[in-house]
DNA sequence: ACGGCTTTTACC
DNA sequence: TGGTAAAAG
């Protein structure tokens, strides 16, 4: 599974962040009361109290563990906190705790390359900046260093009591006649003990950090002394590290290959690990994994920061244990709708947000047939193009889902033979940046398609909103229009059987921000209430927007897309898709929300990234209504590119020679 | 009758 | 590809 990645021969200094007990502290600032009491976060749950998904260091203290019950845990620390996590549309709703990592994401990207790794941790590669900071002004040369820095733990020092202590740290921090590598880690010390405190001052929000010179050492660091504190991995302390580790602590090896090394090789520590051959580990276990487990037993690890600040996909799911299975169609699709309505207002947030489009929808289920002895076949996932619009993506995901039962059930589906679905699932991937740039075509489109909103009456309508959840500050707002438009296309509806074959022919191109206002399709565009369900997209957001004024009707190209999607049978012919491939540039007119420096620094961050997208057809009905200008671009965006992923072969020449269509961004 | 729910990655 | 499995938090 995991797959080998040469380390490169310069050191670099790779820092990883995790929150601590993230989802308590979200809770905890939204009630400060709760602070420095034991608390844990519960998933909704009627049984035995619900399961925790958080737990603080203070309930940690009394025994509470996380994958308790509400119950247990009441029973192992009577005096408690639980708070229960959000819950919309009758399921788990996590976009508080999302948009709290995006918060944090967004302070860590200010100073190198970032990735977020999960909804509470990150990776920094911060070589550059402990370059800089090495060159211009060494930690031998401060006068003071800072107070977080000293608390570090630099694994291999030998730990002396009180004051000695952070002298010995100090010491090792300013040390002259250093290696080179501790001297860059120790920059990265003083970076992230400021980047830490910089979180903290800002979100209110404390976390730990690992330092080392890559992402799985990091890693290793960082759980090593929580909450609040951050550990150094020098790389004379690698080997004994590693030497002692079971390998089931090691990331990737915490499952069945972990497990298979311990049973079928008697592999229990990495130290273990060090005894094997190289041609020996690939034997069992295949060339890439085989050398990727020979390199990490010696701390070897040269997989890359990503700098991604955006998930890559988004997904709604919600299972149905035991006898809470569903069995009916009917019931099969309340669901989906449900999950699907909250699939579509997230992907109208990234729209509006990061000006991104997902385009392709897959729906995962997990089933048994009782009564058979083969009953736990596996329920096949599909997938088709993804077509904005709630109501569309509800459709979709339901015909994906008769087309995934058919096959499951068989070609002949064995009358009386009953099917229990357990889990159900729908996701989108393949998101791309809407290219815009200096481009008009972001601005056309906004125009065109903007939906009267609060203009200047005071923003009436955008307070009339209701919060399913425990929304406040940072949550989420959904309008009543939305939900009304939840109720249409429920259980009365006639099962058309699946055609995917023409779901595949379905496929729309939506690359409009405000086209969000298609994902309610209530079918009256003047009362709508604005596009602002985006999480938190406050109206102070809207400011660069003032076109909304104006088109108090419905705008046509809105319309043109309306009708485009509604009548899939009039698209016509197919031509090939394109692919474009760019350096990105784009417009600022982003909002000014909490979330816009996050979205600018991913910008930012994919200055000189290149990307690579699919535009599926365009309508030339819908093509031919636009201005000539338009046209011109989004034919040149049209215009194929070949070497479309080449691997990872670094910055190739490709940004060049499309560079003049995007120039690059300033730095 | 499962801890739910999300997301990423590698493989065929 | 699309679909699956593993892994993680």
């Amino acid at each position: 599974m995991p797959v080998a990645r040469p380390e490169t021969s310069d050191a670099r200094v790779i820092a990883h962040v995790d929150m601590d007990c993230f989802y308590v502290q979200v809770e905890q600032r939204k009630q400060p009361e709760l602070r420095g009491l034991p608390t844990a976060v519960v998933q909704y749950n009627e049984w035995q109290g619900g399961g925790l998904i958080a737990v603080s260091y203070e309930a940690r203290k009394c025994g509470v563990k996380r994958s308790m019950r509400g119950d247990e845990a009441k029973a192992a620390c009577p005096e408690i906190q639980l708070v229960q996590v959000p819950v919309a549309r009758g399921k788990a709703d996590l976009n508080t705790y999302r948009s709290a990592g995006s918060e944090v994401v967004s302070i860590l990207a200010l100073s190198g390359k970032c990735e977020r790794a999960s909804i509470d941790e990150v990776y920094l590669d911060l070589t550059d900046a402990a370059e800089s900071m090495l060159a211009d002004a060494p930690p031998e040369s401060l006068e003071s260093i800072d107070e977080e820095a000293l608390k570090s733990h630099i694994l291999g020092m030998r730990r002396e009591d009180g004051d000695d202590f952070k002298e010995s740290v100090r010491d090792w921090i300013c040390r002259k006649d250093a290696d080179r590598r501790d001297k860059l880690l120790a920059c990265g010390i003083i970076i992230v003990a400021a980047l830490r405190k910089q979180v903290l001052k800002e979100t209110e929000f404390s976390c730990s950090a690992g330092i080392a010179h890559n992402k799985m050492l990091a890693k290793l660091a960082s759980g090593m002394n929580k909450p609040a504190q951050q550990t150094v991995v020098p790389y004379s302390a690698v080997q004994e590290l590693l030497s002692s580790l079971p390998v089931k602590k090691m990331k990737q090896l915490g499952g069945k290959l972990g497990t298979s090394l311990q049973t079928d090789l008697g592999i229990d520590t990495v130290g273990d690990l060090l005894q094997f051959s190289e041609t020996k580990l690939q034997e069992h276990y295949g060339i890439n994994t085989g050398t990727w487990l020979w390199n990490i037993a010696r701390g070897i690890s040269g997989e890359e920061v990503q700098g991604r600040l955006l998930p890559k996909s988004h997904g709604s799911g919600k299972t149905f244990p035991g006898p809470r299975a569903l069995k009916s169609l009917s019931n099969v699709q309340h669901w989906l709708n449900q999950l699907s309505e909250e699939l579509s207002e997230r992907l109208s947030s990234d729209l509006e947000q990061n000006k991104r489009i997902a385009s392709t929808l897959t729906l995962h289920a997990s089933a048994f047939r009782s009564r058979d002895s083969d009953s736990h076949k596996k329920f096949p996932s599909k997938s088709c193009p993804l077509r904005y619009g709630v109501t569309k993506v509800q459709e979709d995901a339901f015909n994906l889902f008769q087309a995934a039962l058919r096959e499951y059930m068989g070609p002949f589906g064995n009358k009386q033979e009953t099917w229990r679905i357990t889990g159900l699932s729908v996701s989108a991937s393949k998101i791309v940046d809407i290219p815009s740039g200096t481009s008009s075509i972001m601005r056309y489109f906004q125009s065109q398609s903007t939906v009267p909103s609060c203009s200047a009456d005071g923003c009436v309508q955008e307070h009339i909103v209701n919060a399913p959840s425990a929304s406040e500050g940072c949550s989420e707002q959904r309008s009543v229009e939305t939900q009304a438009a939840s109720l249409e296309g429920d259980t009365g509806a006639t099962y058309t059987l699946p055609d995917l074959d023409n779901l595949h022919k379905n496929i729309d191109l939506i690359p409009e921000k405000d086209m969000s206002c298609l994902l309610n399709e209530t079918t009256d565009f003047q009362t709508q209430s604005g596009s602002n369900k985006g999480t938190q997209t406050k109206r102070i957001g809207r400011k660069t927007n003032n076109a909304k004024e104006k088109n108090q009707g419905m705008p046509s190209i809105v319309d043109i897309f309306k009708n485009y999607t509604a009548t899939p049978q009039s698209k016509q012919e197919t031509r090939e898709d394109s692919t474009v491939s760019s350096t990105s540039k784009r417009a600022n007119f982003s909002s000014r929300s909490s979330h816009s420096s996050e979205v600018n620094q991913e910008v930012e961050e994919r200055r000189e990234t290149e990307w690579s997208y699919k535009i599926g057809e365009i309508d030339q009905s819908v093509f031919d209504e636009l201005p000539a200008e338009i046209q011109r671009e989004f034919r040149s965006l049209l215009r194929p590119n070949k070497q479309l992923k080449a691997g990872k072969s670094k910055g190739d020449g490709s940004a060049s020679s499309i560079a003049h269509y995007f120039p690059p961004l300033n730095r």
